[in-house]
DNA sequence: GCTTACGATCTGCGCCCGTACACGATATGT
DNA sequence: ACATATCGTGTACGGGCGCAGATCGTAAGC
């Protein structure tokens, strides 16, 4: 077969180590934006999710950030308290409690979203450009999460 | 400024939420093939280390992994027992362990990880070439653990 | 109406982990 | 010699998490 040129690739670490440590440098990295705006990591992760679309109910908002649905109950209870979400019950089934962020809520986190970006574009900042959207791309395709 | 064009890079998910997203999913992806070699994620760990280069501490090995010194000795223990690994005092020491594996670890590591990297091979099989290895090679370049 | 199913909430169990501390053996500097 | 530091090991505490009930309110099918 026409093996690739034995370049650096072929004794490289694991893929899930290197991508496990990457994501404990991000996360590592992230806590201190997160505690300057005051949001613990769940409740960032919840702000995102509903950010990108309401939820119908809790239940589907913990599926779709992978948490169980018991996890979530403070965060949101913390997150309603401070005006950042709504959490209306739903007219049609008053078992559910319909997901919005507010006003406060979507600014917050378009305010957390930019710090992190800021932070991101610094660990980007030595690639060359083909690299780094090449990066991003396929980083893209590979998120279980991502489509 | 000559801002990039709008691609799809400007709203995608935070690099932290798809980096420990897919961190996930690797992991997850290893476990199955670990346990048909009877290994456990911190033994696989270890003995990659230990396949790098060879230990003097213990506490050394704890820091190049990233795990507690604790942490490690019920694994060292175990994998001391199956003669995976040698942990002789140092004469010179003997306060101190050395830690190296012997043939039979260094094989099954080796068993372990051409399992691993077939797995690893499905997952990045549709990249276009050039994409894997940018991917590669950024990966490489912000690992942490990897220089 | 009655049964069954579902959503939100609370509680408790067990696991894994990081941290801290204590202890004994040993090495090193003075 | 003596004080101090290091290494390996054991143990105990606390936090975070997934998971499994139990409860209550509510919806939907028959």
């Amino acid at each position: 077969m026409f093996s690739a040129v034995p370049g650096p690739e072929s004794d490289r670490p694991d893929l899930a180590a290197m991508v496990a440590r990457l994501a404990r440098a991000l996360v590592t990295a992230e806590r201190p934006v997160l505690a300057a705006h005051d949001v613990s990591m769940w409740g960032y992760i919840v702000l995102s999710a509903l950010a990108d679309e309401p939820m119908r109910t809790q239940a589907a908002l913990a599926r779709a950030i992978g948490a169980d649905k018991t996890r979530i109950i403070a965060t949101l209870d913390e997150l309603q308290e401070r005006a950042l979400i709504e959490r209306e019950p739903d007219p049609d089934d008053r078992r559910v409690r319909l997901l919005r962020l507010t006003g406060t809520g979507r600014h917050l986190h378009a305010a957390v979203r930019a710090d992190i970006r800021a932070g991101e574009e610094r660990l980007l900042a030595g690639l060359a450009g083909a690299d780094r959207s090449a990066f991003l791309r396929v980083l893209r395709r590979l998120d279980p999460g991502g489509g």
